[in-house]
DNA sequence: GTGAAAGCGCTAACAG
DNA sequence: CTGTTAGCGCTTTCAC
């Protein structure tokens, strides 16, 4: 690993101006400009990265806290996130807080301002208490899937407006025909699944549909939670006509459980989840789901992050206010859902 | 952010004192030690990670390089890496190449060395030659899935025997009765997937079976292409009675494009893929597959950069010779795979 | 245009 | 036991 003073020496100039041209700073001669480069050439130079973010006073990489990466969901926002931190300059560390919030505090104590120099925080379960600390100590926050548009957190963040997906998602039913419907929600009491549950019910209200309690189960967010929700669901109400999931795993479970059940897909039972996570495409039938725009959350969490950390000052007023709001959801209608026929 | 030197000044005495209280190096008096980190308490203070990397010459992170995280078989490992990484006080750099070398190379040459202090590769198709060149540059380099321990790349890595993995599937699809066995490669000509073929091509030999063209087909390394290869499989001879994939997902695929084609998945047909991803155990049936080590591997792999790290001088004697072989890959059956019934 | 110098925050000898 | 002194590799005024 040679340095900047090395090539400097070679080239016969001081490690400012190596500097200086490297970084397109200051004016330099087009001689020593060549010299320097062909200094930097032979001895294979490459800046270090830590070097230089010391003396910026700032860190080329932001965090990205995420409960599991394993999650079929996180990836591919994950993908997006670091596709959009890239054109920024930023590399992406991945904080797996699985759900602790311990973990999570670690990780921020640790990273947050120091080795990167602002945190994403995506479902990783963390004490908000936590989050405006790392932001005191100067390292912006934001949280990139809020679920309710009208609720601001008093962080910034991206949200998504998970309860019109819940109410797309019943609607689609209700227009279907159906009035004897099942909801799997997300086990969580609060949180990112309550709105979605919270639009599903608006939408049956409004078609003048009963909920009885008998037709709604939490489960985890996993295709086995789903399954075994979805056959109890099933089984304690063999009337049911349709089933809607929080989530497109719970649902995929449901089309497995209805299978075992002797129940086909669509026609004996509709399933609509809400995500449209990749896996969505690719099961037998391809489950109908409301689609969240993921790419599009990654990317405005990116901006809207180095937006916080380019103008911190002009920022520092608006934090709490700041919130981007994504696209609204998208239904989209595959193979498992269908007229009732019963 | 408060500094070494603001706790110092607050605490009565000098940053080196403050340093030596925070690693426990050198000996300090009990009073001094409670002063500085009362001081610690009060100013909220957390080390500045970049300096002390800058200082210490060493950085706390690994980069993992990796095609696509959002393919489903990388998060599992990602977390593993990452859960390992931990443990010797590493973060994790995911740096997506997308297939690409160029992006590989420059991730390579910006973090390589400079922000973190190794690198892991897994199925990133990266240029051997960049490789050797950042670990020239003084960043150790570990492959993380190598598929023939018998024949080392002349770079760190861990191996996984795949041919072993190949042979399994075959022979247990041949003890089930199975003579007509189709198989479905991964679409890279060499790498990973050839090893698994030429342990399945081993088996049929020594079962004294025949492997007409007709019955091989390579496709892309997803569902969709396992689906498609399938059917195409499957049009061609109806008296193909088993399949054996390279890799789960494809296997998958296999399964959902015998369903399209009414053929019963195991009865009419068995199917049999490699790896064991999470989703093998959710689908419908449930998959029949030789499961990998992944977690084992990880960790290995993981030990195995941060002994390079940590003894350069000996390590760079054995650098190209380094290997670690990880246990063997397992059968496990599941619901896929059934007496040869035809 | 180019160099000299200070400093980012921390660590690591070495003195005292 | 604790302080002094050098850097780590780079950026950034500010002189020349």
């Amino acid at each position: 690993m040679s340095t900047l003073s090395e090539v400097a020496r070679r080239a016969g100039v001081t490690s400012a101006t190596v500097s200086n041209v490297l970084r397109n700073r200051g004016r330099v001669g087009e001689q020593t400009r060549q010299r320097v480069l062909e200094a930097v050439e032979a001895l294979n130079y490459r800046p270090h990265l830590a070097a230089r973010a010391l003396a910026e006073g700032r860190a080329p990489t932001i965090a990205l806290m995420v409960s599991s990466i394993a999650n079929p969901f996180y990836p591919e926002f994950a993908l997006a996130v670091e596709r959009a931190a890239r054109t920024s300059g930023h590399f992406v560390i991945i904080c797996n807080t699985n759900e602790d919030p311990q973990a999570g505090r670690a990780y921020l104590e640790q990273i947050a301002g120091t080795l990167s120099e602002g945190v994403l925080v995506m479902n990783a379960n963390l004490d908000f208490d936590d989050l405006h600390k790392t932001q005191a100590r100067g390292a912006p926050v934001v949280l990139c899937m809020w679920e309710r548009p009208d609720d601001p957190p008093g962080l910034p963040c991206v949200a998504v407006d998970f309860r019109r997906a819940g109410r797309l998602a019943a609607e689609h039913l209700i227009e279907l025909g159906h009035t004897r419907i099942g909801a799997i929600v997300g086990s969580k009491p609060s949180g990112i699944h309550a709105s979605r549950y919270e639009g599903f019910v608006d939408a049956m209200r409004e078609a003048g549909l009963k909920i009885p309690a008998k037709s709604v189960r939490h489960a985890p967010d996993t295709i086995e939670g789903g399954y075994t929700a979805a056959r109890n669901l099933l089984e304690h109400d063999a009337q049911m006509t349709a089933i809607f999931a929080t989530n497109d795993l719970p649902a995929l479970g449901t089309i497995h459980a209805a299978a075992d059940l002797g129940r086909d897909v669509p026609h004996d039972l509709s399933v609509i989840g809400i995500t449209d996570i990749q896996l969505a495409q690719q099961s037998r039938p391809p489950l109908t789901t409301v689609a969240v725009p993921t790419v599009e959350a990654a990317e405005l969490a990116v901006s809207l992050l180095r937006e916080l950390i380019e103008r911190p000052s002009r920022a520092a007023q608006q934090k709490a206010q700041r919130m981007c709001v994504t696209s609204p959801p998208q239904l989209i209608v595959r193979g498992s859902t269908h007229t009732r026929s019963l």
